[in-house]
DNA sequence: TGTGTTTCTTGCAATCTGCAAATATATATC
DNA sequence: GATATATATTTGCAGATTGCAAGAAACACA
């Protein structure tokens, strides 16, 4: 830690955009304009700037704004990425970002912005599928016993629809009635009053998530 | 992701080295030779060498053992630090990891290093009393239901020094017939055939990790 | 009014957990 | 060597939790 006598990598950030969209997890993705990689799609990103960041989880946040648009949203620090060949430029580090977005926070897409099912994008820029992978193995881990996943569902919601998300999160089916138990007793969520029916049978009754549910930490307490 | 006409952050790696003296916890620091933060006790870092550097988990690899001589550890990526002010000379980034060692493999502690409970240290350089909070919680969180705290146990040990390591890690007592009945369960553990005893009372059986002990993944089948 | 469809609720056997007491095997002391 | 003490290990069981399955409710549509 004393002379600096050799190259200093790239730091660049970049963030797995994941919403819901038609019951299905997407994946937001930017065709990009300039080399590297020109024309391919990539996970939004670039270099931080010093003289205007806060830090690395305010670079991207300023990031996302500035190429997307987006503001509010749920912003996790996933992992870092490094090595000489993810970026044909040189030896470099990916600071890499998880953000959760309500669907109708993302608004219209603009020029180049895309989503794609979450679990089937593919060859995308850099070492990019790997950030990914990694993004959705996180959801899987943390959000099986969390409130994580219900951040991307919109304020009003049925308990099939978030039953149908926590199930593509873990990747599995859950039992109707374990699940509601469990969304009971942690008071994840509480009644709007309200109904809604699409498509013929009972109505689902609406709910929306409550005031102070944080992470099911409570669950935690079991033995091993 | 175009020109890059600002200045790039300084890169560094350290890592927060835990093990097991004593039945307690400790933290390998080491006593800065050079400023900033000269004298003071800091995490083992360094910065990458993008020449001889395969990607960052190998850089911190080659300053562990150039700084302390510790060769064979369980290496984990922790998260990333940033900022304009943790480091004196500039906005920086911190790649910080976790590892995992076996006393033994430590050998003698060479001059300026040195061992303190890990949950007592305070007034590291830079920000690295944040880097060490984190290096706790992950280790709870992740330890609470996996092999990771056994990894820092001698080949051999007994049920009352296993469990005494998963209590301190998870920072709670743990009930002694469930633990054990998990234990067996799970199979991570395997019976060497020997006993050992210490002070007065009944010999313990000792016990090694069995052979393909992973992370008890079967316990995340279960429901929320 | 009946049939189909989807949501919501209930019941229960099997399993898992936490607590507490009992048992086993050693040392220390008289 | 008998007794007390110390630590390790096992057992028993009531109460909570879970998974499975069947039942009841609320609507659309014919």
């Amino acid at each position: 830690m004393q002379d600096q006598s050799f190259p200093t990598p790239i730091v660049t950030t970049d963030a797995v955009v994941l919403t819901l969209e038609d019951g299905v997890l997407q994946l937001l993705t930017l065709r990009r304009a300039q080399p590297p990689f020109a024309g391919v799609a990539a996970l939004p990103g670039g270099y931080i700037h010093p003289q205007e960041d806060h830090d690395a989880a305010g670079a991207i946040t300023r990031i996302l704004r500035e190429k997307t648009g987006l503001g509010g949203f749920h912003l996790e620090q996933l992992a870092s990425f490094s090595g000489p060949d993810r970026d044909p430029r040189g030896w470099s580090v990916s600071l890499a970002y998880m953000a959760l977005v309500r669907r109708k926070d993302l608004g219209e897409l603009a020029e180049g912005v895309a989503l794609t099912p979450a679990h089937q994008a593919r060859d995308l820029a850099f070492d990019h599928d790997d950030i990914l992978a990694t993004a959705l193995r996180r959801l899987r881990d943390k959000g099986a016993w969390s409130n994580l996943p219900a951040l991307l569902l919109p304020s009003e919601f049925t308990l099939p629809e978030i039953q149908n998300i926590y199930e593509t999160v873990r990747g599995t089916k859950l039992d109707q009635s374990s699940f509601r138990r469990k969304l009971n007793e942690l008071r994840l969520v509480e009644e709007t009053g309200k109904t809604r029916q699409e498509s013929a049978g009972r109505p689902a009754k609406l709910y929306r998530l409550a005031s102070g549910a944080a992470y099911a930490s409570r669950l935690f307490d079991r033995m091993i």
